[in-house]
DNA sequence: GCTAAATTAGGACGCTCGACCTATTTCGGC
DNA sequence: GCCGAAATAGGTCGAGCGTCCTAATTTAGC
């Protein structure tokens, strides 16, 4: 029936603990302790620990993916999709006000440990500068896409920052709607009939 | 006699390795190396590591507010100091590239350690908030003083946490030179004339 | 149903950590 | 110059960590 492999079910609870505590501040015994497992189980399914890092950042690379993919499939219009990604900041308030965003803390852990595995987590941000970029472009803003999505994606981080600091939802309120008066205001220019380069 | 105690000493180097390698990553023999000094002796000036972090976090206050009060001086103009915050992206920018904001690294990490010092930790962005608001105020907006501080630390926040993930120095001052001309076209109200002063 | 492989359990190791302790040295007030 | 306090050095302790190991159990192929 609904089993999820006991490798699966690590990933999980390690991919939860690592962003409640952290990557450091959470041993084998917590997440061992999590799944219902035992600590020499562990390590027939993850050797080390960067190993089960590796595993939980491609789950979340994954699911970002997932995610991407929803908000296009469901929203045609550009604009609804980043409206999607603004609306992240709301929907999961709660979890961004205790532990901030799962992206920027790992690279930001990750970075001051000097660890490996920082390219990869960077590449979760790529992931989400990519995708929004791509509906900058396709609401006309061929020329700055990135620059916008990494504008929307640094807004978005700062967010998350203060809102762990200072656990203030008005804050994240305010700012979502600012986000969203920015997204309007973004002119969708007509197509030149033809382009002169 | 440059001669600061061994006390301060300390201190001054925790600051420096809480921000490079994050606080739990720095153990005490990591300091006493770095000072030069036993680890016994260590604990004659903090018997906890919670204690030095109290100094670091009252340290970095400190610096703080020297470092507002001197751009107060240094700057007539509300629009000047204001700048004189943005322009820390750049200044430090090298910094920041390698291990993001003191303040906001510190912050994130005490909050998904739920550290008891994480109230202090976030005064320190209190300050700046404050600061923020006071040069708004002093601008004419009396009303928002406080959301446009918490607007611009906040963009700030997302600066630099993507300027830690991507490391890309263009990046940093395109949102910089964004947020100069965000400053540049808050519209100063002119005084109403029944402000004698 | 047997057997080899996969999975699970749990102990053991070497190390580092924060914390504590006891000597020894340095220093300042009288 | 004496002496008590401050400062320094370095050893030790228990706990927790990642890692490794061996043994028991379950599973899957033929």
């Amino acid at each position: 029936m609904g089993k999820v492999s006991t490798r699966q079910h690590i990933i999980e609870r390690a991919d939860q603990l690592f962003y409640e505590r952290g990557f450091e501040a959470t041993s084998f015994a917590d997440i061992a302790q999590a799944v219902g497992i035992s600590r020499g189980n562990f390590y027939h399914h993850f050797k080390k620990k960067d190993d089960l890092l590796d595993a939980v950042v491609e789950r979340r690379m994954a699911n970002t993916r997932m995610m991407l993919d929803q908000w296009a499939s469901a929203f045609p219009e550009p604009k609804d999709r980043i409206r999607a990604f603004i609306q992240i900041l709301i929907v999961n308030q709660a979890k961004i006000m205790a532990h901030g965003c799962p992206v920027g803390t790992l690279c930001a852990e990750l970075a001051k440990l000097e660890h490996v595995a920082q390219n990869s987590a960077r590449q979760i941000f790529g992931l989400f500068r990519d995708w929004l970029a791509e509906q900058f472009r396709s609401l006309g803003r061929t020329q700055g896409a990135e620059a916008l999505a990494l504008h929307l994606l640094g807004r978005s981080q700062g967010v998350t920052a203060l809102a762990m600091a200072f656990r203030d939802p008005a804050f994240v309120e305010t700012e979502v709607a600012a986000l969203e008066r920015w997204l309007d205001s973004i002119d969708q220019p007509a197509l030149p009939q033809d382009q002169p380069s």
